[in-house]
DNA sequence: TCCTAATACGTTATAATTACGGAATAAATA
DNA sequence: TATTTATTCCGTAATTATAACGTATTAGGA
């Protein structure tokens, strides 16, 4: 169900639960470089996470996964609730004003506006194979685009509080359940599974044990091929193992110590 | 601030916020058994996890402390978040209906009523020393006890689910930090810690490798002194060192692979 | 043909974990 | 007083996992 805007703005509760957001901190890999995917949101300089509101008859993974399809066109996807930020100030900003907001829409609204009360957020992080995504923005947006990990402009509310939590899921989940199946092509190499985690984890590991380990695990299977990478020797390509890796998904596994 | 019951009922969401509540999985820890503490409202067979209402002036986890101080007495408290709970139809029941709730409360209330609404839930679970603990209930509540983890009774809502994640997250907390603080008295010996270890992980553990890792990791100390046990040899008395301890709370350790 | 930079394969040294033998001890019992 | 029993306590050997590193292979380019 698609919901206008006005009747969003005017009648929010009739549509959506109120006091209840939905943040989810989509990230993206690329170039041996982590990325997050943020936005602008007109006539305001601080950027912030793709967020929205839960619909009455959806779950709230069924809303991050709608957000996130808003923003990347992607719904397959590796979806991860990982903790909800409820404190009473979180979302006052001397910036975002109920009187900037009602100005940019051209509406009148008090200061009690149900969208600038006390909302509990519940933080969702994706990861997305970063050349399938499109950033497509709506319209009240001015800007939609990938940022460096390590280089994040200002952030609206707690959304700077939300990524570092964010990351520190992703990494803790990385410990005990495998990733790659949503960011890597369908066939890769060693040498790339090996950058993916080593840029994730911000961490160097012997490109000898980490493909011994990984095929010991046995979530990878080599194939017969190689891939040609110009002027060196061609790497051969390997596929997951889906029966591995979604049992590894199931009960867990540690690849590191 | 405490509420009063008809103000809640009548116009709770000028207090609370609607549509969120915080549920508490209480676990207390007594002769090598985990517990969890239950309650039982007036005229309904099912049991229920202690929960509440978010003031509009306290954060979530102030919340699930008043919730379980209430409960338990205790305000010193190892409380965590592990997980939110959204689905539509989690609240429904068909034993306790709006009618019937109506009824108990001898009061006129309809079918809309913001209690019977979509409600998020934020879970939280924490770690209670069995015997500070004395279960308290409101006037709303028929019973409040403990039960063991392996024999629960017939659960409200999908509060059977929520405390098999809170278990599954308590396990997977203790394999990357300490616990032991909030749920043995301030002297212990070896065979206690061990004996909690293996309970609430329900795995056994070599007795003496166990010791020696523990140990080894610097967060307990041997004291000069021995508990008289009766017929058999007096076991020496630990503490924990809490500098340690808290720097293994901060920062991870792994005690077991 | 040789050089360079990357992958591929293997071996060894070190560290961590697990398994287990057996002494010490406190109190009840014969 | 000696024996039995259940438990704590200390140490060591065997096994396994991890980390470190050496070197062969291979593609393109100088």
């Amino acid at each position: 169900m698609k919901i206008e805007i006005k009747d969003l703005i005017q009648d929010g509760p009739k549509y959506v639960l109120p006091n209840i957001s939905v943040d989810s901190v989509i990230f993206g890999y690329h170039e041996k470089e982590l990325k997050v995917l943020l936005q602008r949101p007109q006539g305001i300089s601080k950027w912030m996470l793709p967020g929205g509101y839960v619909h009455r008859d959806e779950t709230i993974k069924q809303a991050a996964e709608r957000v996130v399809k808003n923003r990347t066109g992607l719904d397959r996807l590796f979806l991860n609730q990982f903790q909800s930020f409820g404190t009473p100030t979180r979302t006052k900003d001397s910036e975002l004003t109920p009187a900037l907001f009602a100005e940019i829409n051209q509406m009148e609204l008090d200061e009690n506006h149900w969208m600038f009360d006390y909302f509990v957020s519940i933080g969702f992080y994706s990861l997305t194979e970063f050349s399938k995504v499109v950033p497509s923005g709506e319209f009240y947006l001015e800007e939609c685009t990938w940022w460096n990990i390590g280089d994040l402009p200002s952030l609206l509310y707690d959304h700077q509080e939300i990524i570092e939590a964010a990351l520190k899921a992703l990494r803790l989940h990385i410990y005990h359940y495998p990733i790659g199946y949503e960011l890597l092509p369908e066939k890769f190499t060693l040498p790339e599974i090996h950058s993916l985690y080593e840029t994730i984890l911000d961490k160097t590991f012997d490109s000898r044990n980490f493909g011994k380990k990984l095929i010991a695990t046995g979530i990878i299977k080599k194939l017969d091929e190689r891939r040609n990478i110009g002027a060196h020797r061609a790497p051969f390509l390997y596929v997951f193992d889906m029966e591995n890796y979604n049992q590894a998904l199931e009960n867990g596994y540690a690849l590191f110590v």
